[in-house]
DNA sequence: TTTAATGCAAATCGTTTGCATATCT
DNA sequence: AGATATGCAAACGATTTGCATTAAA
């Protein structure tokens, strides 16, 4: 099963409305471990699309989100990034590439009383630093 | 010790130049646990400080954080908050009252190979939900 | 008196909104 | 047709920048 019929049964199946820019996006993000923002997805979507706008990206990006299609990492102030894997793993941001990296996270010893008090929604572990290619 | 003797030392101590704004503004932070944003800050001292301006805090928050005097948050998308708390602890944001809550985590089985090859300088473990007061 | 901090206004950038147009069902 | 999605431009809000003024060393 290639990318466009992945994309298409992802929509189907979570009865999201087909269209053509929803379809786009949605084969750019299968597979794809870069965690792009709206305007990374912008860019490299508008040649395919004459009349793409930034509104359909975020538009299509939060009912995704809100379908579970994708997660949303804000492990930089100013931007958002989305990421197609939706379970849970740590976010690494070099500060000199800014390039972000997925790693395995194993939280042992986490289940407190705070979360019986709590009703916890949405986990995120991210860290920062230097990656291998721009430490020193 | 009071907040001003505090706050006079922690500035000396990490050769930081006095100035009545930024003893203001690290009074304020102080035994403050509401993670408060800039604006919080600004619109909570301005009364004090007649010529205040935002950009004194931006200033400000940006120093206080290259001597670790304390650790932005940004476990909401659109605002960064601080935290004088700079241990390594959990936030926890509820979707409703938009209130963050610090808990303490313990990450065990977490020194993987990862952290061999990549120079981590921060960490963060973010969970969003509801509060005990909002959810239902 | 020389350096550093402050404050104001303008600029920037990501994101949201309103509304008209186009596309599906 | 009627509902929904798209696209454009204007609005917004947090943050940054440039520069003149003020305070501190």
């Amino acid at each position: 099963m290639n990318k466009k019929e992945m994309a298409h049964e992802l929509l189907i199946k979570n009865n999201i409305n087909v269209s053509y820019q929803r379809m786009k996006i949605m084969e750019y993000l299968i597979g794809n471990h870069n965690h792009p923002t709206v305007v990374d997805i912008y860019n490299d979507l508008k040649e395919q699309i004459p009349t793409f706008s930034k509104a359909t990206v975020y538009n299509t990006m939060k009912l995704f989100e809100e379908n579970n299609l994708v997660q949303s990492i804000s492990i930089k102030e100013e931007e958002v990034r989305f990421d197609p894997d939706i379970s849970f793993h740590g976010h690494f941001l070099c500060k000199e590439c800014e390039k972000v990296y997925d790693f395995p996270v194993e939280i042992k010893g986490l289940k407190t009383s705070f979360e019986e008090e709590f009703n916890v929604e949405n986990s995120y572990y991210f860290l920062k630093g230097f990656c291998p290619e721009c430490k020193k």
